[in-house]
DNA sequence: TGTCAAATGATTTTCGATAATCCTTGAATT
DNA sequence: AATTCAAGGATTATCGAAAATCATTTGACA
């Protein structure tokens, strides 16, 4: 039916599509996630959107109730606490591995990514240049960042659990210049510190970078239910 | 068509029977998950069974490759050493935090799960006593020394963890008696080191069960592909 | 003999419809 | 007025078949 070959599967790409979606807000938490009109907007059936939505609630974006269907993932204050706990562990051990055995290619995908990033912050004068560029930039440092790290499974998690604080961090209300300054200078700091190989300072400074956003967040009223 | 009316989905029982033949190594690592054979093994269709293997993919359990469709996750050294390493540091994590958060009760859990392993592990005179009963009961009692953790993505996360690496287990050459033993007193110490809240000492106890468990395994002939 | 290409068969992927379940509405009864 | 129960509509869960894709084999040609 549809016109495009499509190397990828259908249900992955309704599956990125909804997860987008989620991720930036745009479908809200606790929305119930009804089959037959997600079918026809993204014009697959049944089967594959289901699909997707599976695999979207493996990944803790959406739930699953028993005949009762899909629904966006709730938010809570306490499930923001555990996440970010669980992302300063974890990916302060992935930064850890990734500065020790990160070669010079990997030095260049960060000092590239945060060149990237700091472009982006700058506020265009044309007004365009959107938050979504931004959050796109700053995954790709974060990532960039522990991308040396050779444990697959934990870049697999972290990765999923970045997913769940960018939801959290859409929703919360946006931060101001102010609070983008010091995210400048805490993105630089990184890069500074992970290429020169201070391995201890590093992770401190992503700890405390992860911790402050969601101090931030939590102290941010989120525009959607109470918390 | 099914006579019982099922409280649970049908994905959901088709997704745990795999999940169990995977686990114990019934279904061997590589082997192509074909849909119409495991469709009508368990008398379900192709979208609710392809439902299942795509859960079963997102937990590391099986693969999907674009229209070649789902295999058994395969195995390797390198993926079995990140698996415990990442098993270490997260079920540490939450030991740690359940034995500061535990209560009575989860006190009481721990030690009624440690009696029935103890129980289980003692060869019966009948011949029965199945290493299913085993595994069951060894699964259980790591479950509930974490089991008063109250970050609920950890043992999410742990408890996959786990499953990939009973994977591994079963794989391996059954483990003589005397590493039972070694195994029964370590899981003694495990019980009486988290009910008396020896943090620590249990932490260091529970890293150096999971990393000797591996140990084992990697020194076995794994009854399988090279490794 | 070796290589390439078309055709065939097997398998995955997707579809549209049916069956099962849940939620709401409204009337009847206490 | 409150509660229970049944009927209707809406939604989910499941099915079986069609469409798309991949792998293999066969045959032609260099």
């Amino acid at each position: 039916m549809s016109s495009v070959p499509a190397t990828q599967s259908r249900a992955a790409l309704v599956h990125d599509s909804i997860r987008a979606d989620i991720v930036s807000g745009a479908l809200m938490p606790g929305t119930p996630l009804r089959l037959a009109p997600l079918a026809a907007k993204h014009d697959v059936s049944m089967s594959v959107l289901r699909e997707a939505l599976t695999r979207l609630a493996e990944h803790n974006l959406a739930t699953l109730s028993p005949n009762q269907g899909f629904r966006v993932v709730e938010i809570s204050r306490s499930d923001l606490i555990e996440l970010t706990e669980l992302r300063t562990n974890l990916e302060g051990l992935a930064l850890t591995q990734s500065i020790t055995a990160g070669d010079v290619a990997w030095e260049a995908r960060v000092v590239s990514a945060h060149h990237v990033l700091a472009k982006v912050t700058i506020p265009r004068q044309d007004g365009f240049g959107s938050t979504d560029e931004w959050s796109e930039a700053h995954t790709a440092f974060h990532e960039a960042l522990v991308s040396a790290c050779e444990n697959r499974r934990l870049l697999a998690i972290t990765a999923s659990l970045r997913n769940s604080s960018e939801l959290y961090r859409q929703l919360s209300a946006l931060p101001a210049d102010e609070e983008q300054r010091d995210l400048v200078t805490e993105h630089e700091q990184l890069m500074v510190l992970a290429t020169s190989r201070r391995v201890a300072d590093a992770h401190a400074a992503l700890v405390q970078h992860i911790t402050r956003t969601t101090e931030v967040v939590l102290a941010t009223t989120l525009r959607t239910t109470p918390l």
